[in-house]
DNA sequence: ACAGTGACAACAT
DNA sequence: TATGTTGCCACTG
């Protein structure tokens, strides 16, 4: 199991209508400078399951838009599941997901790996 | 093996 | 508040 294959499996775990942040994931990963490379992972993603557009910058900020993904459609599909966007912007402290403790995060991978 | 790259983050102006 | 700089790390060719 790839580092980008982890990352997925937290991204899944991301509640609906709730945002998280690219190093916050990295951290649960305990690769807590890897930030840049969970960035990486989801700008690999092609169409799939993963709720990629809930993760968005620590400062609360949307700004993805590699390729066909456009910043203006992540904010377009917070809206959709309830998460009010600003001037693309987010308020961390009323969307931001507290994330998984480290059994949550183990018994993730654990499930990801098994699937 | 090695250098380039990027959907980051923290810090300094 | 807004830029600019620097450190980082996994992946790719």
């Amino acid at each position: 199991m790839n580092f980008y294959e982890q990352v997925y499996a937290i991204v899944r775990r991301i509640p609906r209508g709730r945002v998280t942040n690219y190093g916050a994931i990295a951290r649960m990963l305990e690769n807590p400078r890897a930030a840049r490379a969970v960035g990486y992972a989801l700008r690999a993603l092609d169409d799939s399951d993963v709720p990629w557009q809930r993760v968005i910058h620590s400062t609360g900020e949307v700004r993805a838009g590699a390729g066909q993904q456009t910043r203006e459609r992540q904010a377009a599909l917070l809206r959709e599941e309830g998460v009010d966007v600003i001037n693309y912007r987010v308020s961390m402290k009323t969307y931001g997901w507290d994330g998984l403790t480290p059994p949550e995060v183990e018994a993730a991978l654990v499930e990801a790996a098994r699937g």
